[in-house]
DNA sequence: CCCATGTCAGTATTACTGACATTG
DNA sequence: CCAATGTCAGTAGTACTGACATGG
């Protein structure tokens, strides 16, 4: 196989390009891209769970503890305690924060897709969705 | 930024999906993904020189020299040495296992790419190819 | 009692930066 | 001398598995 003609080598070069901007955009927030995922997920659903947020990401129990610690020593976030299992919100400097970084991944984004219109985002969108779901079916 | 309608959400969920996919379909031939591609590589160039081989994949000769270290002591690269510059080839064993490898990677793909046709596909590698150009324009 | 959860540890994978000798 | 290369360390970031206590 030869290797520019690859569908799936190109796919991992245009990850890993947007994974490289996206960490330079959010470096002087102080924000590494899981963080950044971790705040964009807790902005969206407040008082959500450990093991939900876990779920979401895809990622063990283990990893996003150790990453909401992170994101608590920083001061983004804060655990809301009432009962068994912890529910975490985002602090007002947590806020200010994803306000910040949501735009600078908007704008790497916007960089991204700079050369492709309305209609062909719509279809690249439709084509990984397709491609990961034929991915997800088991057989 | 709602998150699923986030075409960097879906390129990045497309390509953890084919990496999963990748990792499950290599793990019984005894390879990780990077060593898979730097199989590949060598394949099509041989001869080529650690640093050469590092540029390709966008790493460190340092993290290079690393994986080339594993693939020879599982015998499946040979370092050809003459002079100053290391090259490297693949053993008969080497090559016995990309060509499995290669096939198993290429049903993968397949796999993912089952719902479009050829056209669709051009398209996609197209548009791809168009994003991480735009990306890679320092601005 | 059971299952999900939170949490503490240890480990693995991968790639990085720093440093240095060597060679063409 | 200089630039590139190979190579030896050390370190970092991320996620994994195992294990265990707890609570509904």
């Amino acid at each position: 196989m030869d290797v520019d003609s690859s569908i799936g080598y190109a796919l991992k070069r245009t990850a890993t390009a947007l994974r490289t901007a996206m960490e330079a955009s959010l470096r002087s927030l102080g924000l590494s891209v899981p963080q950044y995922s971790c705040l964009e997920i807790l902005s969206a659903r407040p008082e959500i769970s450990n093991a939900d947020l876990a779920r979401g990401v895809f990622v063990t129990r283990q990893a996003m503890h150790q990453l909401l610690g992170g994101l608590q020593e920083a001061g983004l976030v804060s655990a809301v305690g009432s009962g068994r299992v912890q529910r975490y919100s985002l602090t007002p400097e947590g806020q200010r924060v994803i306000v910040a970084a949501s735009a600078a991944v908007v704008a790497v984004e916007e960089r991204m897709l700079s050369g492709l219109g309305a209609a062909e985002r719509r279809r690249l969108h439709d084509d990984l969705e397709r491609c990961t779901a034929a991915l997800g079916e088991r057989a």
